[in-house]
DNA sequence: CACTCGACATGACAAATGTCAGACGGCCGG
DNA sequence: CCGGCCGTCTGACATTTGTCATGTCGAGTG
């Protein structure tokens, strides 16, 4: 019994280089490939795979946001994530969006191969290192709003321009932020930025 | 005639899907593999391959520095940066390390084994986008200083601690990065780091 | 129902930041 | 050799930001 295969990432090479190692293994078969999020869904429509191996991080859709709209679509294909950067608050996304595996790319092909039979089967795999490093960090401390104005001054903009885009005012903005930043354990909202990215609560 | 390999990437699913693809083409042999900056220089002095093939974003080490000591050390092995991202900045830097060739990793692998195939024959390849945006954003207009306290910036601290590290007034401090944020045209410094270093030149 | 608690919202005040004008030394072209 | 330019550095001033005290609203609880 083969398992078809859909296999998303942006990168060319990468995505060759897997559909050749994942064809030597006799019961896996690539039967799609695709650079961005969009492309997946349609291949994933025309060619309708028992599993879809995306990548979490490509131009148009991420790959939670795929599997989203893949669970809703095709309930019969399980989705399993790659990721290169392991981030706690992904992985949380992820399993809540329904997706059954969860590995970084630092696992060897073999494994790999392992972890596509398991989803297939049904079961779900998290890699262990990422599980420890969500549980250790936890849930987001963060209330809605306060993730969304965090995530609005992401790209260093002045809170003037933050309230403007949020209607709100600009002290609000300010309490929002402080609020987040003595959460977060950081010494302002720049840094508390980069820690929320970094644990994927943004 | 076989060209000699050495592949680096901290990726392990990447790096044994490419040396098993690279390892289909007659000419090209790999003869060792690292996950980090320095782990690759090590495997570079055992084995003396004839084209070290690196990521640029690996532990330790990135490609840049690596390909630095190893120009120095083993002048006969040619370098070869694969990266995801590439940023304008990095590629100058690399070709100032003696870097022979700079490819994203969204190239095919037959193009990839060409290009090795040019590194090894003394020949430069540059991917040709790569090239143009480098061109199109030209060199960094930061002096050194700036540069410098822009990079203590980057992770949010408050000027005090830039100051205290820099050894500087907290006046001098501020005039630095006011003067990168204009020249990079940025709200403030903190939008100002991300730009430079979406551009590579931090 | 009365109470508490947490999310949402605001303005006033203190601290940090950005902007400005200016001083000093090295370097290059006339 | 000297005047102008650039990079480096500083303190004073206005603006922006962070912190705090305070208030409203709705959900959950005794």
């Amino acid at each position: 019994m083969t398992v078809r295969l859909l296999l998303a990432d942006d990168e060319h090479l990468i995505r060759g280089a897997l559909a050749a190692l994942l064809a030597l293994e006799d019961d896996l078969l690539v039967v799609a490939e695709a650079a961005t999020g969009p492309e997946a869904l349609a291949m994933a429509r025309a060619h309708a795979p028992d599993v879809a191996v995306l990548d979490l991080q490509m131009p148009g859709a991420d790959g939670v946001k795929v599997a989203t709209s893949l669970r809703a679509e095709l309930p019969a294909c399980q989705v399993l994530i790659v990721t290169s950067h392991g981030r706690p608050g992904h992985l949380k996304r992820a399993l809540a969006a329904g997706v059954r595996g969860f590995v970084p790319k630092t696992v060897s092909a073999r494994r790999l191969a392992e972890v596509i039979r398991t989803v297939h089967a049904g079961n779900r795999y998290v890699d262990p290192e990422l599980a420890a490093d969500a549980i250790s960090a936890g849930d987001s401390p963060l209330t809605a709003r306060e993730a969304e104005l965090l995530e609005l001054a992401a790209d260093g903009a002045p809170v003037s321009e933050i309230a403007e885009r949020a209607s709100l005012s600009q002290g609000t903005v300010r309490n929002y932020l402080s609020s987040a930043v003595s959460k977060l354990g950081a010494e302002n909202r720049h840094a508390a930025v980069r820690l929320a990215r970094e644990r994927g609560w943004v």
